[in-house]
RNA sequence: GAUUCCAUAGCUCAGCUGGAUAGAGCACAAGUUUUCUAAACUUGCGGUCAUUGGUUCGAAUCCAAUUGGGAUCACCA
C-alpha cells in the first residue's frame, strides 16, 4: 500500500484518538534534506484542534505513528515540522515488489478513456522550424505520457494545405521556378517550396514600395499589388476546381509531404489520422444553419453570421462573411463537430501556442452554446512560443531557425564530441551514426521538453545547445553506466545469483534516497499526465540520474566485497537503468546501450 | 483602449495546490582518475524572488495596485 496513504490513515486516527477531531485531508512533504527523516507533516493547521504548542503537538502525533504503524521507525519534531522516518524494511519491500515490473503499464482497461490530440498542424507552404518542433516534441510527449497514464490516445494532424499562402508558392514557382523540382535541385521538397514563399514576398514588397512612392496608401497598396490579385486569383480558382490550379497545387504538396515525412521521421513523431483542410474547410456551414434556427447564432443587415460573446467578456465574432464564405473559426467549428461524430472522446486536446489563446476560448464557448456536451472535454495545450534573443521568428525575414538545419547540426555536434571523447571506438559505422542520432536529438529534444510548456522559451542559436549538466547526454550516459555494470557482472565468473535476492538490512542514505525516486515515478506521472507537462518527466529523470550518479561515484559496486551487496546494489542500478528508459521514453527520447 | 500571460543568481530554468536557511545547470575559481565509462564527482562564488501594500502563526507561492515585457482583441489563418 501507498506509505502516503497509510500514513495519512494513521494521522486521521491519531487525530481523533488525541484530540478528538477529524481532518478530512491529510499532507505530507518531503522532509527537508538538512533533516532527518523522508516524509514531513507540517502541524500548525492542527494547532487548533489540540490547543497545545506545535511542538508538543508533533510530538503527541509522532509518538502515535510510531506506536501504530510499522512502516515508521522513528520521527524528530523541529518547530511545528514532524519529520517521519520511514524504515529501511518499507523501502527494501517496495523494491522488491517492483523487481522486474515494467515502469509503464502498457495494458490498457477496456473501458480506458479515448484522447484525441491535435499536434504538429503545419502549413504547406514552407518548412519546419524551431516552434513547430516544439510543438510536435510537446504533442508526441504528452501523447505518451497520457498512454501511460492509462488512456487511449489517438494523434492527430491538421495539414493547412490550401489557402493565399499556398498560392503565393504556386505562383512564385510558377513565374520563376523554370520548372525545378526537388529532384532537379537536390532539395528537399518542403524546403523547396518554402524558397518560392520567400521569393513570392520579395517581389510583392517591390511591387508595394512602387505603389506606395505612386502615392497609394500602404493598406491599399498591399492589395492592389498586382501580385497579390493574381494569387487570390489563384485561390479562387483553385476553389472551382481548376484543373491546371490544382494540378500544380498537388504537385507542390506532394512535394512538401515528402519533406515533412522526412522532418517527422527524423524527429521520431507519428500521427494516427490525418487530417486536411483542403478537405475539411468547407465543414461547418450547417451548423451556422443550425446555431441560427435556433436563435444562438445572429445574423446582421449585411447578411454575416456572428455570435454574441460580450456577455462572457469576449466580443462578437463572425462565423460567417457576408458573401457567405467561413472563416477559420467556421471550419474550426465544423473540424470539430466531424470528430466528435467520428469518434467518441472524453477529451480533445488542441496543441496550439498561446497566440491563439483567445481563438481557442470563443471556439469552446461556441460549442458549448451551441449545446454539444462533449465540448467541456475540449483543451487548448496553449504553449510558449519559442524565441530568439533579438524576439519572435519570422518566417519572412528569414530569422527561423530551421527544423532540418538544427537537428542536423545536433548530430553533427554529437558525432564531434563523441569522437573527441573516444566514445564511439570499436563502433560500426551505422552504430555510430545511430549513437550520434540518439545523443544529438536527445539533446535537442530534452532542451526543448525540459521548459515548462507553458512558458515562452529562449534559443540563442548563438550558443549551441549543452551536452553536459541538465541535458538528455548526461542522463543518456548514467543509463549506459549502468548497462556497462550489468555486462561486465554478467562475464564475472561465479556473481551469477539464481538464488533469491538477499536485501541488506540497512540501506546507505543514498540508496534510500533513489529507492523513494523510484517510489515518486508514478505521482511525477500522474502529474504529468494531469497537467498535460513533459517538464515534470524531464525534471524527474534528471533528479533520478543525477542522483544514480553521485551514487554511483561514492559507492562500489561490482568492486563492493561481499556479494549479497554487489547484487543488491547492481538490482538497484538495473531497476533504475529501467526507470531512466521509461521517463525518457514517455519525452521521445532514446537511451543508448554504450556511449 | 480592453483582455490576457509573464517577471526567481551574470545566462537558461526548477521551485504548481502557502511551510524549515529559495534550488539546479551553464559560466567563473579551486580540487578529484594506479579503483565499475570524467558527457562525471566535490568545494567555492553568485539572490531586495520586479516594486509597494494586504491576507496569514507563516508568502517567491494567494489578493490588489504600480512598473517593465509579450500576446490577443479582423468578414486573416
Amino acid at each position: 500500500m501507498d506509505i502516503e496513504k497509510k500514513l495519512g490513515e494513521k494521522t486521521k486516527e491519531a487525530l481523533l484518538f488525541l484530540y478528538n477531531a477529524s481532518i478530512e485531508k491529510i499532507t505530507f512533504e518531503k522532509t527537508n534534506p538538512d533533516f532527518e527523516g523522508d516524509l514531513t507533516l507540517v502541524v500548525f493547521n492542527f494547532l487548533k484542534i489540540s490547543k497545545k504548542k506545535p511542538e508538543e503537538t508533533a510530538a503527541e502525533i509522532g509518538n502515535f505513528l510510531l506506536a501504530n504503524t510499522p512502516e515508521v521507525a522513528g520521527f524528530n519534531v523541529i518547530k511545528g515540522f514532524l519529520n517521519i522516518v520511514i524504515s529501511d524494511a518499507y523501502w527494501l519491500s517496495y523494491l522488491k515488489s517492483i523487481s522486474g515490473q515494467p515502469f509503464i503499464n502498457a495494458e490498457l482497461r477496456a473501458d480506458a478513456p479515448t484522447v484525441m490530440i491535435e499536434y504538429s498542424s503545419p502549413n504547406t507552404n514552407k518548412p519546419l522550424h524551431l516552434g513547430h518542433v516544439r510543438n510536435n516534441l510537446l504533442g508526441y510527449s504528452v501523447a505518451e505520457i497520457l498512454k501511460a497514464a492509462g488512456n487511449k490516445v489517438i494523434k492527430t494532424n491538421l495539414v493547412n494545405d490550401r489557402g493565399i499562402h499556398i498560392c503565393k508558392s504556386m505562383l512564385a514557382w510558377q513565374k520563376w521556378g523554370n520548372g525545378e523540382t526537388p529532384e532537379s535541385c537536390g532539395m528537399k521538397g518542403d524546403h523547396l517550396v518554402g524558397k518560392y514563399y520567400v521569393e513570392f514576398d520579395k517581389h510583392y514588397k517591390k511591387e508595394i514600395e512602387a505603389l506606395i512612392s505612386q502615392g497609394k496608401s500602404k493598406e491599399d497598396a498591399e492589395k492592389q499589388a498586382p501580385l497579390m490579385l493574381v494569387a487570390q486569383e489563384m485561390l479562387f480558382k483553385w476553389e472551382a476546381n481548376d484543373e491546371k490550379v490544382r494540378s500544380l497545387w498537388l504537385m507542390m504538396n506532394n512535394w512538401v509531404y515528402a519533406g515533412f515525412e522526412a522532418t517527422y521521421n527524423m524527429l521520431g513523431v507519428d500521427f494516427d489520422k490525418i487530417y486536411f483542410e483542403s478537405k475539411t474547410y468547407l465543414l461547418g456551414k450547417n451548423i451556422i444553419d443550425e446555431g441560427l434556427a435556433k436563435g444562438i447564432l445572429k445574423r446582421r443587415s449585411d447578411n454575416s453570421v456572428y455570435i454574441d460573446l460580450t456577455a462572457d467578456g469576449l466580443d462578437e465574432k463572425t462565423l460567417l462573411r457576408a458573401d457567405g464564405t467561413s472563416v477559420y473559426m467556421t471550419q474550426d467549428l465544423g473540424t470539430a463537430v466531424q470528430r466528435a461524430e467520428e469518434e467518441h472522446f472524453e477529451k480533445m486536446i488542441y496543441t496550439v501556442a498561446n497566440e491563439q489563446d483567445y481563438h481557442f476560448k470563443v471556439l469552446f464557448l461556441t460549442l458549448k452554446k451551441l449545446g454539444y456536451d462533449w465540448s467541456a472535454g475540449l483543451y487548448h495545450l496553449s504553449y510558449g512560443m519559442v524565441e530568439l534573443p533579438e524576439g519572435k521568428m519570422k518566417s519572412r525575414e528569414g530569422t527561423v531557425v530551421d527544423a532540418d538545419e538544427l537537428m542536423q547540426e545536433m548530430i553533427d555536434t554529437a558525432a564531434a564530441t563523441s569522437k573527441e571523447l573516444g566514445k564511439a571506438e570499436g563502433l560500426s559505422k551505422e552504430d555510430s551514426e545511430k549513437l550520434y542520432r540518439t545523443i544529438g536529438l536527445g539533446a535537442l529534444k530534452y532542451f526543448m521538453l525540459k521548459v515548462d510548456p507553458k512558458k515562452k522559451m529562449l534559443f540563442n542559436p548563438a550558443e549551441s545547445i549543452d551536452f553536459n549538466g541538465n541535458t538528455a547526454p548526461f542522463i543518456q550516459f548514467n543509463y549506459v553506466r549502468i548497462q556497462a555494470l550489468l555486462r561486465k557482472a554478467a562475464e564475472i565468473p561465479g556473481l551469477e545469483s539464481t538464488a533469491p535476492l538477499v536485501f541488506p538490512v540497512n540501506l546507505m542514505s543514498k540508496e534510500k534516497g533513489l529507492i523513494i525516486r523510484l517510489y515518486n515515478f508514478n505521482s511525477i506521472l500522474k502529474e504529468a499526465a494531469s497537467e498535460y507537462s513533459p517538464a515534470l518527466i524531464a525534471n524527474y529523470v534528471y533528479d533520478l540520474a543525477k542522483e544514480f550518479s553521485q551514487y554511483y561515484h561514492d559507492v562500489p559496486i561490482l568492486k563492493e566485497e561481499q556479494k549479497d551487496l554487489i547484487l543488491f546494489r547492481l538490482h538497484l542500478s538495473k531497476t533504475i537503468g529501467t526507470a531512466i528508459k521509461a521517463s525518457m521514453k514517455l519525452l521521445g527520447i532514446e537511451v543508448p546501450e554504450r556511449m
